[in-house]
DNA sequence: CCCTGTAATATGTCGGAGTAATTGGGAATC
DNA sequence: GATTCCCAATTACTCCGACATATTACAGGG
């Protein structure tokens, strides 16, 4: 006998619905379970030092079997948000054993309502790298780096922030910076935070705040960069960020 | 019939044996697998692109269920080194999807012959973040952190970085400045970068060169922090940084 | 009161069976 | 001859039930 469960299988996709983060066709079953307990962890659900159901409950309450709730698991113990003993069951770790800069870990984050004190962290942290960023850049890119940045301005100015297409060149933008520093460690650092602040855009929409034009400061990067002028490019950089922060803490405030 | 297996079974622990990194007790059996491919892939000898043997296969070559095997593959995935895909099979995802700031991760990165070019990178992010922690940790600080301050440095002075107690030394202060930020984002960054960096402090010592005397550095930025001064904690935490730099390069060229 | 040994319990590991999905090639069509 | 569509083989995904192992907790003795 087949078990016909309600929650998280492949049966009932919701292709269309509103259904939250159900299950698309082609994510895995432990993969939505991770993303169930990630979320669930990181909006407070559970708190560190909570334990878990046993396996075996936990499993057949969320009605998949026992190894793909194991699987999921795994994931999360391998981004650090909790650690399974023999005997002792899975337990919440405490907050500074999290991976918070894991790209799940902070989807999971922006999953809910972020943390007002987190996003301001990770905005304090993107005010430190993208500046020093845009020095490096403005150092090493050489012709295609700027080409990179130049389309990428130009689709800028034809869309808005406000469609897919607008976010998209915003990215493009900020990705050719990064690449133009030739720092691995820094590239996958601040694609991170920055996908991750790119959430809270979606935030600013919703207060229907987009009160300043991006265009003027994103070129003042780009002429700085251009010209191979590290100080003004960090400072240009600097300012970016700093106004982009002024409108989402605006934003989150209502 | 039970199989007697050689490479990573709790049988043959060696407990005070050289043999690498076989098995502690503690460690389970997906996570040694896990170490075993996440090393391979980061020294390179699975190049991205590269599609695995398939799961029974691998899993028989390794001598473990494949239960084991699935369960490590997920925490490689949950760290962006692999892609599984049903038909396609497993395959090392570009480089720019490693979640290289992962402390596992950058262990397996410094497990074998670290890559030159990537510290490099490592120490070029730190010699961006750290001094920007110092200053923050400057404006925030309390008596508390002070004391914790004070105390790490009180036993730098009697140890030295050539032993165990010196180096926890070490990094309680570090983390005592991370901690004095209040950024948990910005502690959790460099508290991975800085454990991986310290790997790099074993690479000092076989080139015995231990050139230098880390305290009066370190004292500089205690007295700038306990004074409240940002500017010069900033200043001279990128001197030590900087110094920790030169030092560890002229070890690795020998 | 502390220490030690033993037993209970939950996680860890195993192997096999069945399902689902993607891909690549072959056939049919334009 | 090139393109499109469909089918089938291959592979990962999921499930299941059993056994092994490690850790905790309790009980007994010192």
């Amino acid at each position: 006998m087949v078990k016909e469960n309600p929650s998280l299988r492949t049966d009932e996709t919701e292709k269309g619905g509103n259904g939250r983060a159900a299950r698309g066709p082609g994510r895995r079953l432990h993969g939505a379970i991770a993303h169930k307990l990630g979320t669930a962890i990181l909006s407070g659900q559970y708190q560190p030092g909570d334990t878990l159901s046993g396996e075996v409950a936990f499993a057949e309450e969320l009605e998949v079997s026992r190894s793909a709730y194991r699987e999921a698991i795994q994931v999360l113990t391998a981004k650090g948000l909790v650690e399974s003993r023999p005997k002792a069951g899975t337990r919440v770790l405490p907050r500074n054993r999290w991976n918070l800069l894991d790209p799940d870990v902070l989807a999971w984050a922006f999953a809910g309502e972020p943390d007002i004190q987190f996003v301001r962290d990770l905005f304090e942290l993107r005010a430190i790298v993208e500046p020093a960023a845009a020095r490096l850049a403005a150092q090493r890119r050489d012709k295609d780096d700027i080409k990179i940045m130049k389309d990428a301005l130009a689709a800028m100015r034809r869309h808005t922030l406000a469609t897919e297409a607008g976010r998209a060149a915003d990215r493009d933008f900020h990705n050719a910076i990064l690449n133009a520093t030739r720092n691995d460690a820094l590239l996958v650092l601040t694609a991170s935070i920055g996908a991750a602040v790119n959430w809270t855009t979606q935030y600013k929409q919703r207060a229907r705040a987009l009160p300043r034009n991006p265009i003027p400061d994103h070129v003042r990067v780009y002429d700085a960069i251009v010209a191979g002028d590290p100080a003004a490019a960090a400072e240009a950089m600097g300012m970016l960020v700093d106004l982009a922060l002024e409108d989402t803490a605006s934003a989150m405030a209502r």
